[in-house]
DNA sequence: TAGTGGTCTAGACCACATC
DNA sequence: ATGTGGTCTAGACCACTAC
């Protein structure tokens, strides 16, 4: 064995990642064990103990390690999994399907936001929000139901907005970028409104995305948007 | 201004991606803006350029940031949302909540896996895989059906594993690592099976979680996860 | 081809939790 | 008390790619 470059995957630390994930996998390093330090491992990978840490450091984040100051670093019993998902704007998710996208404002008015939703979003009940009903198409057919409510409160400019021409959803994210964002996933029979949007019957069973974002001056945003039947949203 | 420890969050690195997320929301960089160099940076705030890459890497992967060699880096114009979804193991989930965990196993058997799991799983139809379904309580209330279809040609040792007693989940989470896992949601109108294991009412519509896990030798496993009425799946 | 980010190193000091 | 990971630094070289 010299030390030719090897089949060099990318960069040293992405090596000894995923030669780490392989003895973990391949039970060199059972569930519970401890593992070589830091020290340790750099000596017998020839490499500098900040490349094992970082190494370490993103197997850590993936879960299959725990780290702890002076108690060394252990596989982790019952890994906890871990789902990235990508929430693109409408816009982009259904051009990227090679569709092409449109949208119906059905109605924007100034509404007192009902309790549940001022509950969400940390207002006093009865205060006065934009209300905005939209739906989404691909190709014409409907993709997504739409149900915001934005909070004047936050970015005072978007009362003068017409959203009718501006995609509410882009436009917040240019003009109130948000620092929290709370999500929710869920399953809804369809309800009467959503039949319509939709063009579909009543009681099918909907994906439904729920997000509140908000900053430090407090929410931005209530949306509740329910995806076309059969729809499923996909990670990693 | 002197160099006393000042308030400190936390580390410099995380410091300083919290003062670029001020300047980013804050309209002190716009989108689409460039924004000055590490080494510039580096120098502004005092550290070392190492310092600032390591922040601006983490608000990169946050989706605010855009970097490049020789372009630089730049404020992302319509940013990716990106939700982090954790997965427990069911019974910690339920544990969590402070109920009592519990579950039965309605049946375990030999069967040829049908078309559609075969193809998730990328096998040939017909190959045969353990069928197990099984239902799992909080406080004796369903919380969840599963329907799983574990591949004995990963692991062997499977076909000897009463799952009545060994939870089929936690059994392969520490016997039978994995590399990858495809996730997807969506929402179902509940079967008849889903009604009996479920204790509701047909058509009723349940969030449905499917995972297909594999390692480099192949599928482990494919499972379906049917939550109770009502469930919500939180992010972030 | 030159400017930018990507990565690595050797060394240092610190923070923390176990021993 | 002390071993372990957490972080930072100064410097270096490399890999892209826009110019």
């Amino acid at each position: 064995m010299t030390d030719r470059p090897a089949p060099l995957a990318s960069s040293k630390a992405l090596n000894i990642a995923q030669e780490v994930r392989r003895r973990i996998i391949d039970r060199e390093w059972r569930q519970g064990d401890r593992i070589p330090d830091e020290v340790e491992l750099a000596i017998e990978l020839g490499v500098a103990r900040a490349t094992v840490n970082k190494a370490l450091q993103l197997i850590a984040e993936e879960g299959l390690l725990e780290r702890r100051r002076r108690a060394g670093t252990h596989v982790t019993v019952n890994p906890v999994r871990k789902a990235v998902l990508s929430i693109p704007v409408v816009r982009e998710q259904v051009e990227q399907a090679g569709r092409t996208y449109s949208h119906r404002v059905i109605s924007q008015r100034l509404r007192p936001v009902p309790a549940k939703v001022a509950a969400r979003m940390d207002l006093a009940p009865g205060s006065q929000l934009i209300h905005l009903r939209t739906v989404h198409l691909a190709d014409d057919a409907p993709f997504q139901a739409e149900d915001r409510w934005p909070n004047p409160a936050a970015v005072p400019e978007m009362l003068a907005v017409d959203f009718r021409r501006d995609n509410a959803n882009e436009w917040l994210v240019r003009n109130a970028p948000y620092t929290r964002a709370d999500l929710s996933f869920s399953a809804e029979n369809a309800n009467k409104r959503d039949v319509l949007l939709l063009d579909t019957r009543p009681g099918q069973a909907l994906l439904v995305l729920e997000r509140t974002t908000s900053n430090d001056m407090g929410a931005i945003t209530h949306v509740r948007l329910a995806f076309h039947p059969g729809y499923s949203m996909s990670a990693e």
